[in-house]
DNA sequence: AATATACTTGCTGTTGACAAGCAAGTGAGT
DNA sequence: ACTCACTTGCTTGTCAACAGCAAGTATATT
């Protein structure tokens, strides 16, 4: 049911994707989807969450028990494998994120929650790169961490709506060079 | 009327919206808003273009005729000024940016074309920046474009989702502090 | 046999879209 | 000055599609 779901907003974004045609397409009546997530939103929600699991695994995978640029630098690369592997799944990602955005979007709070979670993980990367003394001690973790996300939401959603403009991998090498050198203690920055 | 839907989308949200809501709160019949606009895409296209114009306005206004990372500071403050002039015009045009990321958007083309031309003029500030000698020659113009429009696209997004927890200032300060760094040509770094 | 689970079908209110209608002009020909 | 054709700006009637709900059926479990 969530993979018919995944189908049909990429085919046909979130508005023009119907619950009939989702309970139809895996194989069941048109009431279904309504019936086991209660309304649209709450299956847009279950799609969101069930994707997310899938992004968070890449990410521990990626990040282990590394912290500081390092760990910032292999959840780029850990982002750049889940796009890679499974685009589909990821451009839904964004989408559902982007449907959120709208005010009283049902399920704003599920990316509120999983946006600001990521910030606040990556935020405690850098007070423990700080603390280790492979960050320099003049950034303010918070800032640099919502700046971070911002990026990769933003790339992502750029992305999205333009595919082929975008270098994905090549703009997070960059990115993974520009953390080094403006993040790290010794790199050079007088 | 515009004006009526920007109400209604920052109070409801694109989806609950109605036109005929709109046609009312502007003082007129139901039918007026579909009749001017011919469909609820194309009158959320007007108002994108409507606050959009109103924005390059104020990019216009703050970066003149500059270029090289003095320009790319300049728009930062620029978008700074035009979030605290109109954030409800700032929250609504991304709530449309948003809202055209879903396939078969129908005024995906003016987000990606709106997105596309700043892309290519920060590009274009870069070029000449390495031109003149004030930025740094290794760096890739249009990879740096894509991921400062990815920044100013994701903490716009972050701040709509959850303001409190996004200090716009703070970030952009932080933002031309490093984007003077990174890209000057005789920042300090090796 | 009784009950719970999984799914379907029938129905309703809302909404986007469209078409027909109407009132107040505008303007050319006489 | 008059009138007839036409435009403009807006309203109203109507329809099909859709989300959501309630009642129903079938299959499995105890």
């Amino acid at each position: 049911m969530l993979d018919a779901a995944v189908d049909l907003i990429l085919e046909h974004g979130t508005d023009k994707t119907t619950l009939a045609a989702i309970g139809e397409k895996a194989g069941y009546s048109r009431g279904l989807a309504t019936y086991r997530f209660g309304s649209k939103a709450g299956l847009f929600d279950e799609v969101c969450k069930s994707i997310s699991r899938r992004w968070l695994d890449y990410l521990n995978d990626g990040v282990g028990e590394e912290f500081g640029v390092d760990a910032m630098c292999a959840a780029l690369d850990a982002y750049f494998r889940f796009v890679s592997d499974m685009p589909r799944e990821a451009r839904v990602l964004q989408i559902l994120y982007c449907a959120a955005a709208s005010p009283k979007s049902e399920y704003q709070e599920t990316s509120v929650n999983l946006h600001q979670r990521q910030r606040d993980d990556v935020a405690e990367w850098i007070r423990l790169g700080i603390e280790n003394g492979s960050v320099r001690d003049d950034v303010n973790p918070e800032s640099v961490a919502a700046q971070y996300i911002a990026y990769i939401s933003g790339m992502t959603y750029l992305w999205l709506i333009h595919p082929t403009s975008v270098d994905f991998h090549g703009a997070n090498e960059d990115m993974k060079k520009h953390l080094k050198l403006s993040l790290r203690a010794n790199s050079g920055i007088k």
